[in-house]
DNA sequence: TATATTCGCCTACGAACGTAGGCAATGAGG
DNA sequence: CCTCATTGCCTACGTTCGTAGGCGAATATA
Protein backbone atom coordinates (compact mmCIF):
# COMPACT_ATOMS: atom_id res chain seq x y z
CA UNK A 1 0.00 0.00 0.00
CA UNK A 2 3.15 2.12 0.46
CA UNK A 3 1.65 4.96 2.17
CA UNK A 4 4.45 7.54 1.57
CA UNK A 5 6.51 8.29 4.36
CA UNK A 6 4.23 10.85 6.39
CA UNK A 7 6.32 12.92 7.05
CA UNK A 8 3.79 14.42 9.55
CA UNK A 9 2.05 17.67 9.65
CA UNK A 10 2.62 20.13 12.59
CA UNK A 11 -0.99 22.03 13.65
CA UNK A 12 0.49 25.15 12.27
CA UNK A 13 1.47 23.28 9.03
CA UNK A 14 -2.41 21.34 9.31
CA UNK A 15 -4.07 24.80 9.67
CA UNK A 16 -2.65 25.71 6.00
CA UNK A 17 -3.20 22.49 4.66
CA UNK A 18 -6.79 22.90 5.73
CA UNK A 19 -7.14 26.09 3.22
CA UNK A 20 -6.19 24.69 0.40
CA UNK A 21 -8.41 21.17 0.87
CA UNK A 22 -10.99 23.63 1.01
CA UNK A 23 -10.13 26.19 -1.68
CA UNK A 24 -8.34 24.70 -3.78
CA UNK A 25 -5.72 26.59 -5.69
CA UNK A 26 -4.33 29.42 -3.69
CA UNK A 27 -1.70 32.39 -3.73
CA UNK A 28 0.36 33.27 -0.53
CA UNK A 29 -1.52 36.05 0.01
CA UNK A 30 -4.66 34.65 -0.18
CA UNK A 31 -3.62 31.84 2.28
CA UNK A 32 -2.19 34.91 4.23
CA UNK A 33 -5.87 36.23 4.31
CA UNK A 34 -7.81 33.74 4.95
CA UNK A 35 -5.20 32.74 7.59
CA UNK A 36 -5.51 35.94 9.50
CA UNK A 37 -8.66 35.43 10.55
CA UNK A 38 -7.35 32.76 13.40
CA UNK A 39 -3.81 33.26 13.30
CA UNK A 40 -1.96 36.46 12.15
CA UNK A 41 1.30 35.99 10.43
CA UNK A 42 3.69 37.80 8.18
CA UNK A 43 3.81 37.32 4.41
CA UNK A 44 7.33 35.70 4.50
CA UNK A 45 6.08 33.36 7.42
CA UNK A 46 3.85 32.03 4.98
CA UNK A 47 5.58 32.07 1.93
CA UNK A 48 8.47 30.00 4.18
CA UNK A 49 5.60 27.70 5.22
CA UNK A 50 3.87 27.01 2.13
CA UNK A 51 7.65 26.68 0.24
CA UNK A 52 8.36 24.08 2.82
CA UNK A 53 5.52 22.15 2.51
CA UNK A 54 6.27 22.04 -1.22
CA UNK A 55 9.62 20.31 -0.59
CA UNK A 56 7.91 17.76 1.64
CA UNK A 57 5.47 16.75 -0.87
CA UNK A 58 2.65 18.27 0.79
CA UNK A 59 1.55 21.38 -1.74
CA UNK A 60 2.52 21.79 -5.31
CA UNK A 61 3.38 24.80 -7.23
CA UNK A 62 2.37 25.94 -10.57
CA UNK A 63 3.48 29.19 -11.96
CA UNK A 64 0.76 31.72 -13.20
CA UNK A 65 2.00 34.94 -14.61
CA UNK A 66 4.44 36.71 -12.10
CA UNK A 67 3.63 34.95 -9.40
CA UNK A 68 2.75 31.18 -8.25
CA UNK A 69 -0.85 29.36 -7.10
CA UNK A 70 -0.35 26.44 -4.85
CA UNK A 71 -2.53 23.26 -4.24
CA UNK A 72 -2.42 20.72 -1.93
CA UNK A 73 -0.82 17.47 -3.17
CA UNK A 74 -2.16 14.90 -0.82
CA UNK A 75 -5.74 14.21 -0.74
CA UNK A 76 -7.13 15.24 2.43
CA UNK A 77 -9.22 12.10 3.37
CA UNK A 78 -5.54 9.82 3.24
CA UNK A 79 -3.59 12.39 5.19
CA UNK A 80 -6.31 12.28 7.76
CA UNK A 81 -6.33 8.89 7.96
CA UNK A 82 -2.54 9.00 8.26
CA UNK A 83 -2.90 11.20 11.50
CA UNK A 84 -5.61 9.62 13.13
CA UNK A 85 -3.63 5.87 12.78
CA UNK A 86 -0.30 7.76 13.91
CA UNK A 87 -2.00 8.95 17.59
CA UNK A 88 -4.19 5.27 17.45
CA UNK A 89 -0.32 3.26 17.49
CA UNK A 90 1.35 6.10 19.77
CA UNK A 91 -1.31 6.99 22.33
CA UNK A 92 -3.62 3.94 22.13
CA UNK A 93 -1.58 1.06 21.35
CA UNK A 94 -3.51 0.59 18.40
CA UNK A 95 -7.25 -0.14 20.43
CA UNK A 96 -9.67 1.90 18.15
CA UNK A 97 -12.28 1.80 21.15
CA UNK A 98 -10.09 3.16 23.95
CA UNK A 99 -9.35 6.15 21.19
CA UNK A 100 -13.17 6.75 21.14
CA UNK A 101 -13.64 6.30 24.49
CA UNK A 102 -11.28 9.48 25.29
CA UNK A 103 -12.83 11.19 22.63
CA UNK A 104 -16.22 10.63 24.00
CA UNK A 105 -15.64 11.44 27.12
CA UNK A 106 -14.48 14.46 26.48
CA UNK A 107 -17.04 15.73 24.06
CA UNK A 108 -20.70 15.33 24.25
CA UNK A 109 -22.41 14.08 20.95
CA UNK A 110 -25.25 15.41 19.38
CA UNK A 111 -27.79 12.79 18.45
CA UNK A 112 -27.00 12.83 15.09
CA UNK A 113 -23.69 12.53 15.52
CA UNK A 114 -23.97 9.52 17.32
CA UNK A 115 -26.13 7.83 14.59
CA UNK A 116 -23.97 8.51 12.13
CA UNK A 117 -21.21 6.78 14.06
CA UNK A 118 -23.29 4.02 14.65
CA UNK A 119 -24.19 3.52 11.14
CA UNK A 120 -20.51 3.67 10.38
CA UNK A 121 -19.73 0.94 12.60
CA UNK A 122 -22.23 -1.37 11.46
CA UNK A 123 -21.04 -0.54 7.76
CA UNK A 124 -17.58 -1.63 9.19
CA UNK A 125 -19.13 -4.95 10.61
CA UNK A 126 -20.77 -5.42 7.42
CA UNK A 127 -18.03 -5.60 5.29
CA UNK A 128 -15.83 -7.54 7.41
CA UNK A 129 -18.19 -10.68 6.70
CA UNK B 1 -11.90 23.57 33.86
CA UNK B 2 -8.41 25.11 33.84
CA UNK B 3 -6.62 22.16 31.44
CA UNK B 4 -3.23 22.98 32.80
CA UNK B 5 -1.22 24.30 29.47
CA UNK B 6 -1.25 20.58 27.93
CA UNK B 7 2.59 21.61 26.49
CA UNK B 8 1.89 18.62 23.90
CA UNK B 9 3.90 15.33 24.01
CA UNK B 10 6.08 14.76 21.02
CA UNK B 11 5.37 10.63 19.65
CA UNK B 12 9.21 10.27 21.75
CA UNK B 13 8.15 11.33 24.73
CA UNK B 14 4.57 9.72 24.70
CA UNK B 15 6.20 6.26 24.00
CA UNK B 16 8.38 7.40 27.55
CA UNK B 17 5.06 8.52 29.31
CA UNK B 18 3.30 4.82 28.41
CA UNK B 19 6.09 3.42 30.15
CA UNK B 20 5.15 5.21 33.14
CA UNK B 21 1.60 4.77 33.41
CA UNK B 22 1.81 1.31 32.76
CA UNK B 23 5.12 0.64 35.25
CA UNK B 24 4.74 2.94 37.93
CA UNK B 25 8.00 4.41 39.42
CA UNK B 26 11.19 3.79 37.37
CA UNK B 27 14.71 5.02 37.46
CA UNK B 28 17.10 5.86 34.58
CA UNK B 29 18.33 2.58 33.30
CA UNK B 30 15.12 0.88 33.50
CA UNK B 31 13.44 3.27 31.03
CA UNK B 32 16.44 2.37 28.67
CA UNK B 33 15.77 -0.93 29.32
CA UNK B 34 12.01 -1.19 28.81
CA UNK B 35 12.21 0.85 25.77
CA UNK B 36 15.13 -0.68 24.05
CA UNK B 37 12.29 -3.50 23.03
CA UNK B 38 11.28 -0.98 20.52
CA UNK B 39 13.73 1.89 19.97
CA UNK B 40 17.67 1.89 21.60
CA UNK B 41 19.01 4.89 22.91
CA UNK B 42 21.90 5.96 24.95
CA UNK B 43 22.08 6.60 28.58
CA UNK B 44 22.17 9.97 28.11
CA UNK B 45 19.22 10.77 25.79
CA UNK B 46 17.19 8.70 28.26
CA UNK B 47 18.15 10.71 30.93
CA UNK B 48 17.51 14.55 29.09
CA UNK B 49 14.35 13.52 27.88
CA UNK B 50 13.28 12.50 31.78
CA UNK B 51 14.39 15.64 32.76
CA UNK B 52 12.91 17.76 30.26
CA UNK B 53 9.99 16.07 31.11
CA UNK B 54 10.05 16.82 34.52
CA UNK B 55 10.61 20.53 33.65
CA UNK B 56 7.51 20.84 31.73
CA UNK B 57 5.48 18.68 34.71
CA UNK B 58 4.60 15.29 32.95
CA UNK B 59 7.21 13.46 35.60
CA UNK B 60 7.95 13.70 39.32
CA UNK B 61 11.01 12.76 40.93
CA UNK B 62 12.03 11.24 43.91
CA UNK B 63 15.71 11.11 45.29
CA UNK B 64 16.07 7.48 46.53
CA UNK B 65 19.84 7.14 48.35
CA UNK B 66 22.21 7.67 44.75
CA UNK B 67 19.93 7.70 42.20
CA UNK B 68 16.14 9.07 41.37
CA UNK B 69 13.30 7.59 40.97
CA UNK B 70 10.34 9.57 38.27
CA UNK B 71 7.14 8.82 38.11
CA UNK B 72 3.96 10.51 35.70
CA UNK B 73 2.86 13.51 37.54
CA UNK B 74 -0.38 13.28 35.30
CA UNK B 75 -3.19 11.16 34.67
CA UNK B 76 -3.57 8.61 31.71
CA UNK B 77 -6.41 9.43 31.04
CA UNK B 78 -7.19 13.22 30.63
CA UNK B 79 -3.53 13.31 28.87
CA UNK B 80 -5.17 11.12 26.13
CA UNK B 81 -8.12 12.73 26.04
CA UNK B 82 -6.24 16.17 25.62
CA UNK B 83 -4.21 14.58 22.92
CA UNK B 84 -7.81 13.08 20.82
CA UNK B 85 -9.19 16.60 21.65
CA UNK B 86 -6.29 18.06 19.75
CA UNK B 87 -6.85 16.34 17.32
CA UNK B 88 -10.36 16.70 17.03
CA UNK B 89 -9.92 20.39 16.64
CA UNK B 90 -6.96 20.76 14.66
CA UNK B 91 -7.79 18.24 12.22
CA UNK B 92 -11.69 17.65 12.06
CA UNK B 93 -12.72 20.91 13.15
CA UNK B 94 -14.57 19.52 15.97
CA UNK B 95 -16.33 16.97 14.28
CA UNK B 96 -16.22 13.37 16.35
CA UNK B 97 -18.16 11.72 13.71
CA UNK B 98 -15.36 12.76 10.65
CA UNK B 99 -12.48 11.33 13.43
CA UNK B 100 -14.43 7.83 13.72
CA UNK B 101 -14.81 8.00 9.98
CA UNK B 102 -11.23 8.56 9.47
CA UNK B 103 -10.66 5.88 11.93
CA UNK B 104 -12.95 3.31 10.93
CA UNK B 105 -11.68 3.12 7.22
CA UNK B 106 -8.23 2.33 8.37
CA UNK B 107 -8.81 -0.19 10.82
CA UNK B 108 -11.20 -2.76 10.61
CA UNK B 109 -13.00 -3.52 14.11
CA UNK B 110 -13.38 -6.64 15.91
CA UNK B 111 -16.90 -7.35 17.00
CA UNK B 112 -15.78 -7.23 20.61
CA UNK B 113 -14.62 -3.68 19.79
CA UNK B 114 -17.70 -2.36 17.90
CA UNK B 115 -19.96 -3.45 20.49
CA UNK B 116 -18.16 -2.24 22.91
CA UNK B 117 -17.84 1.43 21.07
CA UNK B 118 -21.93 1.05 20.74
CA UNK B 119 -22.51 0.99 24.55
CA UNK B 120 -19.97 4.11 25.00
CA UNK B 121 -22.01 5.86 22.56
CA UNK B 122 -25.30 4.69 23.99
CA UNK B 123 -23.93 5.79 27.76
CA UNK B 124 -23.10 9.11 25.79
CA UNK B 125 -26.72 9.78 24.62
CA UNK B 126 -28.38 8.92 28.48
CA UNK B 127 -26.19 10.79 30.01
CA UNK B 128 -27.06 13.69 28.02
CA UNK B 129 -30.82 13.71 28.88
C1' DT C 1 8.55 58.95 -15.28
C1' DA C 2 8.60 58.54 -10.28
C1' DT C 3 6.62 56.18 -6.49
C1' DA C 4 4.23 52.57 -4.04
C1' DT C 5 2.68 47.76 -3.87
C1' DT C 6 3.21 42.93 -4.58
C1' DC C 7 5.79 38.94 -5.00
C1' DG C 8 9.82 35.52 -5.05
C1' DC C 9 13.95 34.38 -2.91
C1' DC C 10 17.72 34.16 0.47
C1' DT C 11 18.95 34.51 5.15
C1' DA C 12 18.45 34.44 10.12
C1' DC C 13 17.19 33.41 14.81
C1' DG C 14 15.36 31.53 19.08
C1' DA C 15 13.08 27.43 20.87
C1' DA C 16 12.33 22.63 21.08
C1' DC C 17 13.77 17.78 19.89
C1' DG C 18 16.43 13.80 19.57
C1' DT C 19 20.80 12.52 20.15
C1' DA C 20 24.82 11.99 22.83
C1' DG C 21 29.88 12.92 24.95
C1' DG C 22 32.41 13.74 29.02
C1' DC C 23 33.26 14.45 33.95
C1' DA C 24 32.66 13.67 38.89
C1' DA C 25 30.82 11.08 42.65
C1' DT C 26 29.38 6.96 44.64
C1' DG C 27 29.15 2.17 45.46
C1' DA C 28 30.55 -2.86 44.53
C1' DG C 29 34.09 -6.40 43.77
C1' DG C 30 38.67 -8.09 44.03
C1' DC D 1 43.19 0.25 48.26
C1' DC D 2 42.39 0.07 43.44
C1' DT D 3 39.40 -0.66 39.61
C1' DC D 4 35.03 -0.82 37.31
C1' DA D 5 30.20 -0.02 36.57
C1' DT D 6 26.34 3.07 37.63
C1' DT D 7 24.34 7.48 38.09
C1' DG D 8 23.68 12.61 38.03
C1' DC D 9 24.86 16.69 35.78
C1' DC D 10 26.54 19.96 32.31
C1' DT D 11 27.27 20.82 27.62
C1' DA D 12 26.80 20.35 22.72
C1' DC D 13 25.20 19.60 17.97
C1' DG D 14 22.33 18.98 13.89
C1' DT D 15 17.37 19.54 12.56
C1' DT D 16 12.82 21.24 12.33
C1' DC D 17 9.47 24.87 13.38
C1' DG D 18 7.53 29.23 13.67
C1' DT D 19 8.73 33.63 13.01
C1' DA D 20 10.31 37.21 10.10
C1' DG D 21 13.68 40.96 7.79
C1' DG D 22 15.51 42.59 3.62
C1' DC D 23 16.69 42.79 -1.33
C1' DG D 24 15.49 42.88 -6.05
C1' DA D 25 12.17 42.41 -9.89
C1' DA D 26 7.77 43.21 -11.76
C1' DT D 27 3.45 45.57 -11.71
C1' DA D 28 0.18 49.15 -10.75
C1' DT D 29 -0.62 54.02 -9.85
C1' DA D 30 -0.09 58.89 -9.80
Amino acid sequence: MARKAESKLTPAQLEIMNLFWEHGELRVAQVRRLLSDRRRMARNTVQTMLTRLVDRGWLQSRAEGNAFCFRAARARKSTLRGIVGQVLDTAFAGSASGLIMALLEDRRLSSDEAQRIRRLIDRGQEEKK
